[in-house]
DNA sequence: ATTAGCACTCACTTTAATCGAGTGCTAATT
DNA sequence: AATTAGCACTCGATTAAAGTGAGTGCTAAT
């Protein structure tokens, strides 16, 4: 059953009121405020039947009325008009994110500075730890007499270094001649199934550095658990302080709590595997601790790969307009110098 | 003046039980808590007078007492006994660290993780970006035709990399002439001393490849800048919630907005060159916003060079007893680390 | 020198009174 | 039939007043 345009008019205009005092908002307020060319018992009326219909909740009997997730949830997919951000912006975004761009890792975590300076809200980047990751290039580097660095480049994109004591001198001719036997071996290969197996093969055909290529590889075997560990990046986590309604110590806490959970995060950022731009509301969030928020989350993909998430996080009450248009247009950005660069 | 024996265990209790209870303390509960062998009445005109001096401060005229910065600093100094850890503690102290020990940056960071769950308060880690930093070693990497890894390895252990995209193609073996030549000129070479000048003479050396070191050379010197942006990382920065004295959400709200400010947090921990532990208290701080607050903070060292500080901050009313020999022991660890290491 | 006794202080808590934005319903108006 | 004005009622929020209790300083007794 669709909404006559007068109740979508009404609902708008509370949302609209509501997204911007956080006040419950009543038909006296709203009638005085904006131009709806009913009076204020109508709109009385027609509230009363929006509350039905589940698009308001009222907090007590005398009180004004809050949009529900199923009212926040129409806005978004019907109501808003998503402004679109003048060019200057556009372009200092893009200046902003060239300056930044020189590994994906720092990449997301400078948009996630910038969108949270830029929306107010706070702001995520999570890395995507696939299991999938290949090895693009393994190269060994001399530091010292003791030890080496070992350079470990993905496919993704990822670079991830260690550093290795291995037990005898190695002169870097020698270590050249092991990364071009293990890049040989090793390039385009799934980092987690480099198995015993592997190793032992490996070994067989270069005997003479058995050992040291047992140290690098085991070494290796370490590396993929961090690699998979989940990288989260936060910005603006201060900001929720701005929100009334986390303006006491426990919501606040709680908010700031599940920052710190990172399986969680997690599966709030990576949850189905749509396209584009997402936006979840309150209750649709699987998490208790996350009803009471909205988050709108970008996936960044390089080769149909998902590399990485972006998102905003905040109150229900978020200003959906505003982080949806600065969303798609650094969704835009970052895509085409990923476009660029892999 | 020195304070009479009587004075001193009447102050030492006072603090042991406001760090315990947050509340200011009364000669009643006092005489009746602690056996000090006098009445509560002798307790209160000794409480006069160690207030007089300037030990203790009342709130208001009904109040009990809380101690002042001055009573927490003699504390520190004179009164309290560092704890001995058990040494099975100090045992599994020492096997996290070592399972997570790969490279500098992320011993600080796991450290300051370890040390956040020991005291229950904040930590703080911050890799120290000397501008003295010197090359220990530059290696170029091929990624694919068109872009190659620079990667950058200091003398304090510190690891960058940065993709690099180069207009020609080179294969690797021309990058590992160019590699040595880059490292025959470098190493040893203060980062910040790589100029126009020493680019020039590169270049003029190895004339075939000078657009190519060009690049490399410029590229360098913008990672520069980014090795000296202030690295730092916190662990447990919710716990500040478990504590009454930041239970309103103006207070907890500027501790973590003071967490925000990097270059702040820089001059916090790397205030005096004094070595081993030190305590700063509430108004010793110089800024207006950590003067309710404490922080304990450790300097790490690589052949006399600092690579870094690891710090616990929480309210005045800290656990010092608990929190020094916690990171006295963790000093302990980490340097022998680091020399076993470096 | 120490301590018991006592009047006094003052933040904090509890209770009561008041206020006002908002509602639902009814009757009048368009 | 739809809209609107009018009105009694609700209920959280604010303000005011009264009561509570841990603590203090002073005095006099030990």
């Amino acid at each position: 059953m669709t909404l006559s345009e007068r109740k979508l008019k009404i609902l708008r205009a509370i949302i609209t009121d509501y997204i911007e005092t956080a006040e419950p908002v009543g038909s006296r307020t709203l009638s005085r405020k904006y131009d709806l060319g009913v009076s204020a018992a109508t709109i009385r009326n027609e509230m009363a039947e929006l509350e039905e219909e589940g698009y308001l909740k009222q907090l007590h009997t005398s009180s004004g009325r809050v949009p529900s997730d199923k009212a926040y949830r129409l806005y978004v997919d019907k109501l808003m008009e998503s402004r679109i951000l003048a060019k200057i912006q556009r372009e200092s975004l893009r200046d902003n994110l060239m300056q930044k761009f020189h590994e994906v890792q720092n990449l997301l975590e400078h948009s996630a500075e910038y969108l949270s300076q830029l929306t107010d809200y706070t702001s995520i980047a999570m890395a995507e730890k696939t299991k999938e990751n290949r090895i693009k290039h393994l190269q060994l580097v001399p530091v010292d007499e003791e030890r080496i660095l070992v350079v470990l480049i993905m496919d993704t994109g990822l670079v991830k270094n260690t550093l290795l004591r291995i037990g005898e001198k190695l002169d870097p001719r020698e270590l050249q001649k092991i990364t071009n036997l293990l890049n040989h071996h090793l390039q385009g290969m799934e980092i987690r199934k480099v198995s015993q197996l592997v190793i032992e093969n490996i070994q067989r055909e270069f005997y003479e550095y058995r050992r040291t290529i047992e140290m690098i590889l085991l070494h290796l075997q370490e590396v993929v658990k961090e690699v998979e560990q989940i990288d989260v990046f936060f910005s603006g986590t201060t900001n929720i302080f701005n929100f009334p309604e986390f303006n006491d110590i426990v919501k606040a806490r709680s908010f700031l709590a599940m920052l710190e959970e990172k399986e969680l995060i997690k599966n709030l950022l990576t949850l189905p595997d749509q396209e584009g731009l997402r936006v979840s509301i309150g209750r649709e969030n699987l998490y208790d601790i996350a009803q009471e928020c909205s988050l709108v989350t970008t996936t960044y993909k390089i080769d149909n790969r998902t590399i990485g998430h972006l998102s905003v996080i905040g109150p229900t009450r978020m200003d959906y307009t505003k982080v949806v248009s600065i969303m798609i247009q650094l969704n835009k950005q970052l895509n085409d110098l990923l476009r660029d660069n892999y």
